[in-house]
DNA sequence: TAGTGGTCTAGACCACCGA
DNA sequence: CGGTGGTCTAGACCACTAA
């Protein structure tokens, strides 16, 4: 139990990027929690890089300091490096040390306004369920799932609404073979109350992968209305084809969205 | 060097997927070789899973029987098995097992001609420098880098073409105070035949995160006759921002593309 | 040459799952 | 209950980097 924040300060120039906090200021393990310690320290970690109290550049101590300043073992020390290193926010270099990477801009790539700015300008987002239930499946649909066309499908369309104004329009096709999708196992008030992946999870199905297309076309007619954009406006299409941790196919998506008001965002680590 | 290929077929009702197959016969390490030994399982791991001999659904011996029957300590087996966890080739539950996960269908998702398939259908997509030189940065560039209005930068856009038709018009901002990125650091010629991120790499600078925004509009007069589209057509964009294994940012694009014949895809893991 | 992270080992105990 | 993966320890040697 012994934590004392040691301070090195040694002689000679100051150090480029501070060093003069330890962990034991910012990292505070509990034995007795039933969370993984690696986990507890990450965490930590990870919160005080946000919070900026390890500033961007901050060199930290190497792992074995680290690991006996917060009485742990070196692999467990590392395993919650590790977390930070695929989380992008500390790098490693052997022979080197490891550094606290500069935060991410992200925010000035907003040139037009976006949902989540919608949404964090205080707009929650609503679901309009537009029309739910059984229906033979479109050969998009089939395709996707693996299925045959015409077989039925839990089909569904919903419109998204952010700022009192329509966003998207998401339709979807499940399989009424999983455990606890039978038919009849979706509602109108749960699907605009709850929203469909919580329920999925809710009957016992676990998301493990998806793959996403986006692409762009122009509005038709219907869209441009149901979506308040002009004639012929671009809308951005996704498709996704979700997969549960057994490999099955859970459900597949088309959704358009107002591009004037609507875009992806995505970060990258390096490949 | 003891490794016979075990094989366990006990009595009773054939197992569910497979089982007559052991590591032995699709993994072997070499101990001499510099590829760390977890690598060297994954990576034979993978590949017979790509393969298809694990097929999906089979069932992988608990990494006790495994790691000993490769000669390996159970934590470098675990390593091995993690990394094909995070690669979403298996999925491993505590007091069950670990199983092979069903290979994604992807491909069935193609509603339109990706530059993916035109790739695939031999012809190697070109790149056109329309103009490259140093030039002040506009306002979405500088915001985007961080830096001031005006700073010289280097700017250039590319043409990219595949299947002789030209798929996307590419423009990049790059400031000039990296090293290996001085001024005169890129030619027509290199850009043309190497591709931007490679002459970075060779430069020196190390990718390691990037941010990406997708969305969509129409094509102006100009963009509809130069990427050989109807006028108004649908275009994605793209804007990205890359920055280096020092958080520093190396290069901000703005992209566009013809949405009719190009679409990104991507693949998730469960958040 | 000194210091760093990368890899590897051989144990241990525990939480969870299904029969 | 037995078997599984999840966590943790305390060492060891090595490859790489920088001074």
């Amino acid at each position: 139990m012994s934590r004392q924040p040691v301070r090195r300060e040694p002689e000679g120039p100051p150090p480029a990027a501070g060093s003069a906090l330890t962990l034991g200021d910012v990292v505070v393990v509990d034995r007795n929690s039933p969370v993984p310690l690696y986990y507890q320290v990450a965490q930590a970690l990870q919160t005080a890089i946000e919070a900026g109290r390890l500033p961007p550049g901050f060199r930290l101590d190497n792992e074995i300091q680290l690991a006996d300043e917060l009485g742990l073992s070196r692999p467990t020390m590392r395993k919650a490096m590790e977390y930070l290193v695929d989380k992008g926010l500390i790098i490693r270099r052997r022979g080197v040390g490891t550094t606290v990477v500069q935060p991410k801009v992200r925010r000035s790539l907003q040139l037009t306004s976006l949902y989540d700015d919608l949404v964090a300008a205080g707009q929650e987002p609503a679901t309009t369920v537009l029309s739910l239930g059984l229906a033979a499946a479109p050969r998009e649909a089939a395709e996707a799932l693996g299925i045959a066309t015409g077989t039925p499908l839990h089909t569904m369309v919903r419109l998204r609404s952010a700022a009192g104004r329509p966003i998207a329009r998401m339709t979807n096709y499940l399989p009424t073979t999983l455990p606890g999708l039978g038919p009849g196992a979706f509602t109108v008030e749960a699907l605009e109350s709850t929203g469909l992946y919580r329920m999925l999870r809710a009957a016992g199905v676990t998301l493990h992968a998806a793959d996403e297309t986006i692409g762009a076309r122009k509005a038709t007619a219907q869209e441009s209305h149901l979506l308040d954009e002009a004639r012929g406006a671009a809308l951005l299409t996704m498709q996704r084809v979700a997969y549960d941790d057994r490999g099955r196919v859970v459900e597949y998506g088309s959704h358009v969205y107002a591009a004037s008001r609507y875009s992806f965002s995505l970060s990258l680590l390096a490949t």
